[in-house]
DNA sequence: CCCTGCCTGCTG
DNA sequence: CAGCAGGCAGGG
């Protein structure tokens, strides 16, 4: 479900409710979710651990521990967190629960079960979770446009897929990467290779700028975070594009389009992102 | 580059 | 029923 703005979302609803617990134990409902290691040498690994921070690179999530290790997860399409008194029924497809000291849980649920949770112990290299693959976070200062130049210059590719590519720069989804282009009307299926100086350098500030808008956009209070089951935080009533096809562009007033672009379905307005 | 698998639910 | 869904890894 959720790509750089949402997983934010959830970092700053949460990390207030669970720093400073201790995780008394660990439920794994569906192991699967579990990688690297086995499931019980995370649990054992993770219990009786105090959460002493959360951080973000991409889409991935860290939750800090006090003996220098880490827990990295990612929550892919349909995973969610949500931390709940314990007395409370969990959601269904609940697959991962942590107890903590304060009788709430914080539980991992995913109705398609792609999520994943990886434990990195304290002076590890995180070397499987796929966080050492990423590119520079949408705000560095690095991601100028003569990197995108770099980067981008030599590719065959889409811009469109070089946007989703994590490698490249870490945290834009497909929806994202139809807003960023939408903003800098840009067609998603033109060459990488073909995008001049100046729309490199749109590029560059338009990434930056639109995730930062949609994470605002995105703010809830824990409590309506958790009335709505994590469900109810996202940005659609301001997406431009994106859920849109079939209806007028917000710019022009022209039919919004849907193509595919590397497997991938795409929105785009044909008059304001020409080919 | 494309394809598949991983999962379940929703839409047409 | 097929096709699609905001992700990613692995294979050819």
């Amino acid at each position: 479900m959720p790509e750089l703005p949402e997983v934010e979302t959830i970092r700053r609803v949460l990390e207030p409710q669970i720093i400073k617990q201790t995780i008394l134990r660990v439920e794994a409902r569906h192991p699967q979710v579990i990688a690297g290691i086995p499931p019980e040498t995370f649990c054992a690994g993770v219990r009786k651990r105090r959460i002493t921070g959360t951080g973000r690179r991409g889409k991935f999530l860290t939750l800090l521990l006090d003996n220098g290790g880490r827990i990295v997860l990612h929550l892919r399409m349909t995973g969610c967190l949500l931390v709940e008194p314990a007395g409370c029924e969990p959601e269904k497809y609940t697959h991962l629960i942590f107890h903590l000291e304060n009788g709430t849980e914080l539980r991992f649920s995913d109705m398609r079960r792609f999520g994943r949770f990886w434990l990195i112990r304290a002076g590890e290299e995180d070397t499987v979770s796929g966080i050492h693959k990423l590119g520079y976070e949408p705000f560095d200062a690095r991601l100028t446009p003569d990197y995108l130049q770099k980067m981008l210059g030599g590719r065959k590719k889409t811009v469109k897929q070089c946007l989703l590519d994590q490698s490249i720069i870490a945290g834009i989804g497909n929806i994202y990467s139809d807003e960023i282009l939408f903003r800098a009307h840009i067609h998603p299926a033109r060459k990488a290779c073909s995008l001049t100086d100046a729309e490199l350098a749109c590029l560059a500030a338009l990434i930056p700028q639109t995730l930062s808008y949609y994470i605002e956009k995105n703010a809830i209070s824990p409590e309506d975070y958790l009335a709505s089951k994590g469900q109810d935080y996202r940005n659609t009533p301001y997406l431009s594009v994106y859920g849109h096809s079939g209806e007028p562009c917000p710019a022009c007033g022209a039919v919004l389009k849907r193509v595919v672009i590397g497997g991938r379905s795409s929105v785009c307005c044909p008059q304001c992102q020409k080919e």
